[in-house]
DNA sequence: TATCCTTACGGAATTCGTAAGCATG
DNA sequence: CATGCTTACGAATTCCGTAAGGATA
C-alpha cells in the first residue's frame, strides 16, 4: 500500500471515475493510475470501483466503507506536511481562501491587507464562487478557508465558526419616493420592483424568508451574484435594492440613499469554515485571527479537535 | 512519504530510539530504518529525534507535534486493512485479547468456546498480562481487546466499555472458624491472615479500600496475580482468602466454602476496552457481543465513532 | 468511431542489504 | 571496546511511461 495508490482512489472517485481525467490530474500516465488502483484493489482483496466492461462507474459496497478511510488518511498526509512547515518554513507557504463576492469585496481586503504585511512569503489565493461551491473546495481540499454568510454551515464535512453579523440595508437612487423618511415596512418596499442578490447568496434566504412570513410577494426584477451589480441597476432606476449593509458606502455610492433594514429581515450571520480534520498552518490561523478576532488559534483548535469525530460515522 | 518512513518514526519512538531494535521489530535492516527516517525528516525539513553524537535520543519539539499524526496515519492504514478484509475474508484472520488472568480463567471460556465454532477460520490469540500491561499491548495495536478490571478507564487513548458486575466473595477451608454462619464483618475478616490477589488486580482496589475506610489495617499474607493460586494457599490453611465471587465454584472447590462478601467490598465492573480510533473486524464486534451482550455492534460502533476526537486534542 | 481501460514491454529510478567507518558511553 | 548510527556501494527490485490491444457508448 503507498499513497499514490490512495491518491488514485481518492481522485478516481472525486472525478466521476474517469482515468483519464484521473491521470492528469495527478500528473502521471493513465495506465499508471490504472495500476495503481488494480493494486490496491489486489491488496486489500476486494474490488473498490464498479466496472461496466472496462470502464468505472461507480464505487462498489465495500469501496464506500473504505473511501473515507482513505480520505482521512491523505487528509492526514497532508496535516503532516503541514505541521512539519509550521516549524520548519515558518511564514512560508501558500494559503487559499474561497469567499463569495461579498465578502471577497467589502469583508476580506482588510484582512488580507493586513496578512500581507505580516506573511510577505506566503502566496495568498482567493478564490471566488457561490457558498456551495466554495463548501466543495472546502471538502476537496483545494481551500484552506471558506467565507460566505450561507450554506456552509449546512456540511457534515465542515465545521462553521461565526464571524460576524450583519443586516441588510434598502438602497434606492437620491431623490427616490421611499427615502422619503416615512418608516420602512415590507408592505411598503413589496410596493417596488426589487433587485436584489440571487438565491443562495448573501443573506437572501432571509429576504425570501421575511416575505414569505407576511405571504407577501416581492417583484424581484433582477437578481445579482453581488451587491456592485445591484447597485449598477439602482442606480438606473430599475428598482429599489437590498443589499447588505457593509456593502453600502456613503462616500462611494454618492447616487444612492440606504435605509437601514435590520428590522425587516433577519440578522445575519457570516460564517468561515474549515474542513473537519483540517490541520491549518501557524499562519492560517494568524489570518482568521486578524479577520474575526474572536476566533483565536485556541477557539479555532478546540473547535477542529472537537469536531474530529463524525467524519464518517453512521 | 511513504508508508515505512512512517512505521520506522512509530517504532523508534516506542523502542527507546534504539533503532537496531527498531530494524529487527520491522524484518528490515538498521541501516534501511536510519535511512527511512532521515529521508522523512528531510522531506518535512524538520528533526523529528534529537541526536546526542550519532544516538537518538528523543523526539524534538516538532517530533512530539507530529508523531501523533503519524500513528494516526498508520492507524488507518490498519483500519483500511480490517475494513477491507472484513469484505472479502469475512471469517478469516486474527483476533488478539489481553486479559487478566480472573477474566482468562474464569470469564473468557465461554465466549472464547462460542467463538470458535463461530469462525473457525479466525485464529485466536489470548494475551495474559497485569491490566496495565493489557494497556500497553491495546495502545500499541498488539492487541485488538482487553479485557480487565482494573486500570483500564484511565487510558486517554482507550475507550473503556463496561461487561458486567460482580462482587467479591471470602473463601475458607471447610469447617474454618469464618464459617460458622456468623454474619461477615471488615472486623472479623482482619483477624485472620488474609490471602487475595496483588495490588491492581481484581479489584484489589476496592478491597484495601475497604479496609482503609474502617481504619483497620488487614494482615496481607500472600498476594498472588490469581485466584487459583489463592485458593491453593487457602486450602493449605495459611489464612483466608479474598477472591472475586464467579472464581469460586462450589463443585470444584470442595474443599473450601465461600461466603459472599459484596456488603464489604465496593461492586466492582469489569472493562472491555479497544484502543480510540480503531475499527474493529466484523468478527471482534460479533465476539464482543458474545462476551457481553449488551455490547451490540451497533453500541461499540456508537463508543468508538463519538471517541475519535481527544486522540490528541490540546 | 471515439473514448476509455487494460495489457505488454523495456528502460530508469528507487530501494535495500552488506560491509566498512566512526562516534560514544 | 562494545554498542549503535552513518556512509558507501552494488545488486535486485520496483516503478513508470510508451505503445498496442480491446471493449463500450
Amino acid at each position: 500500500m503507498n499513497f499514490q495508490q490512495l491518491r488514485s482512489v481518492r481522485e478516481a472517485a472525486r472525478r466521476g471515475f474517469n482515468l483519464t481525467e484521473v491521470a492528469a490530474a495527478l500528473h502521471t500516465s493513465q495506465p499508471g493510475v490504472s495500476r495503481q488502483i488494480r493494486e490496491l484493489e489486489e491488496e486489500l482483496r476486494i474490488e473498490i470501483f464498479e466496472r461496466a466492461g472496462k470502464r468505472l462507474t461507480r464505487l462498489t459496497e465495500p469501496g464506500k466503507t473504505v473511501l473515507p478511510i482513505i480520505e482521512r488518511i491523505l487528509q492526514d498526509a497532508q496535516n503532516l506536511h503541514n505541521a512539519a512547515q509550521d516549524f520548519s518554513g515558518r511564514d512560508t507557504g501558500e494559503l487559499t481562501i474561497a469567499a463569495t463576492h461579498s465578502q471577497a469585496r467589502y469583508a476580506l481586503p482588510g484582512a488580507v491587507n493586513d496578512f500581507r504585511a505580516l506573511y510577505p512569503r506566503v502566496t495568498l489565493n482567493l478564490h471566488q464562487g457561490s457558498p456551495h461551491q466554495i463548501a466543495q473546495l472546502l471538502i476537496s481540499g483545494e481551500a484552506d478557508i471558506g467565507i460566505a454568510t450561507e450554506a456552509l454551515a449546512e456540511y457534515e464535512q465542515l465545521v462553521a465558526l461565526p464571524c460576524y453579523r450583519w443586516t441588510h440595508c434598502v438602497i434606492a437612487p437620491k431623490g427616490h419616493q421611499l427615502l422619503d423618511g416615512q418608516p420602512l415596512t415590507l408592505e411598503r418596499l413589496a410596493g417596488f420592483p426589487i433587485v436584489t442578490y440571487e438565491p443562495g447568496f448573501t443573506g437572501r434566504s432571509h429576504i425570501d424568508a421575511a416575505f414569505a412570513n407576511e405571504g407577501r410577494k416581492p417583484h424581484i426584477v433582477i437578481s445579482a451574484m453581488d451587491a456592485d451589480v445591484v447597485k449598477t441597476y439602482v442606480a438606473l432606476g430599475v428598482g429599489v435594492g437590498i443589499v447588505a449593509g457593509f456593502a453600502f458606502d456613503e462616500d462611494r455610492d454618492r447616487e444612492l440613499g440606504a435605509i437601514e433594514a435590520g428590522h425587516l429581515f433577519e440578522i445575519n450571520t457570516t460564517r468561515l469554515a474549515i474542513r473537519r480534520g483540517t490541520l491549518l498552518r501557524a499562519y492560517a490561523l494568524s489570518f482568521i485571527e486578524t479577520f474575526a478576532p474572536t476566533l483565536t488559534p485556541e477557539a479555532v483548535g478546540a473547535a477542529l479537535a472537537q469536531a474530529r469525530d463524525g467524519s464518517h460515522a453512521e
